[in-house]
DNA sequence: CGAAAAAGTGAGCAACCACTAACTATGGGC
DNA sequence: GCCCATAGTTAGTGGTTGCTCACTTTTTCG
């Protein structure tokens, strides 16, 4: 069920989703839902959850063998590559995120949003933009800054032909190159 | 009336704004709303209308100053800073927008996203990188994918901190100097 | 002034919303 | 065979949605 919601939500949102859409794309009676969750609420919640354990981890892992190495060009390319085809994979979890951002980001319980406060990418991103300033090799500047920078770059691109509805003429591997170049030459000192 | 529709909409998103909440905001009878507009979707069309006619215009005159004076990184820092106080100033427009490419996205009318799809800025930027790329100042590269990087940048600082609910401590003239200088130095050949 | 047009009203419509009540089928452990 | 928790159903609940109708008030203008 909460398989089925996931798209249902990323697609038109909270307020734009009924449980009747969503117990007929599960395929029974609306009120078995209420049954597992309950409330709508609730249902909302738990496609959250489901959201948080996508692969972060691995995908950190990844990340850090390039730090080890010193591969600064390499890391951000992997990690712009991998946002791209996120964005392409899991479209309804990123449409979710964003709905979530607008639905709950003012005067909402912000129990949602601060499940995604923290992610494991985001953390490891400012971790290494720290190291690298210690190191000399990145200019000075909040690496909390630095990492919204990091990730805005290939947002405006993203949200317009991946989660939005007008594809781009070039190939992720193109973008995530170019994107990467620019970030790391923007980045050092 | 489309005044006071503008906050509703960019609060809750046309899914979760009611044409009840807009009458009372304006101080009217429901009814009347369908008097002046044939439907809700009307209303919402006509309050994007009014977001076109921002004062983009004298904005991208004043970018058009620097581009001439071969200030680019004041170009930049101009952009930015004026985006993150668009972004606190017109608040509710901004929302409006981001709500538009999430619930016409996919599997709407498109109607709405293509009256925004070239704006003036947006246009401005595309043809001040191509000037440069020909005068060898800047690196190669698809322009507009390169002007997606230059909205994208502080956009996920500016989603954060200003269009949901979570402020940032750093003062915009900060954060737009920090962006505009890396941004400048990434762009660069 | 006076009439037409424009702006406004309250009551209410059918459809839909999240959610519930009362009841039935199923399957595993004793 | 029996118990009973779990999973499922149909048929609703009260409240809300976008929108309309019949009617009244205000504004415009020759």
């Amino acid at each position: 069920m909460i398989d089925v919601a996931i798209p249902l939500f990323g697609e038109h949102g909270f307020a734009g989703t009924t449980t009747k859409a969503i117990a007929r794309a599960a395929g029974v009676s609306e009120a078995i839902i209420f049954r597992h969750f309950r409330s709508k609420e609730e249902l909302y919640g738990a496609a959250f959850d489901r959201w948080r354990g996508t692969g972060a981890d691995s995908f950190v892992d990844i990340l850090q063998t390039y730090m080890d190495r010193g591969d600064d060009l390499g890391l951000l390319r992997v990690l712009y590559s991998g946002m791209l085809q996120g964005y392409d994979q899991e479209r309804a979890l990123h449409r979710m995120v964003l709905y979530a951002n607008l639905e709950r980001g003012t005067s909402g319980d912000g129990q949602v949003l601060d499940r995604m406060q923290h992610l494991p990418v985001g953390d490891f991103i400012v971790r290494y933009i720290l190291q690298r300033q210690e190191e000399g090799a990145f200019r000075a500047g909040d690496p909390h800054l630095m990492a919204a920078a990091v990730f805005g770059l290939p947002l405006s691109h993203g949200l317009w032909s991946k989660l939005s509805g007008s594809p781009s003429p070039h190939s992720d591997e193109v973008v995530a190159d170019l994107y990467a170049r620019m970030l790391l030459q923007g980045l050092r000192a």
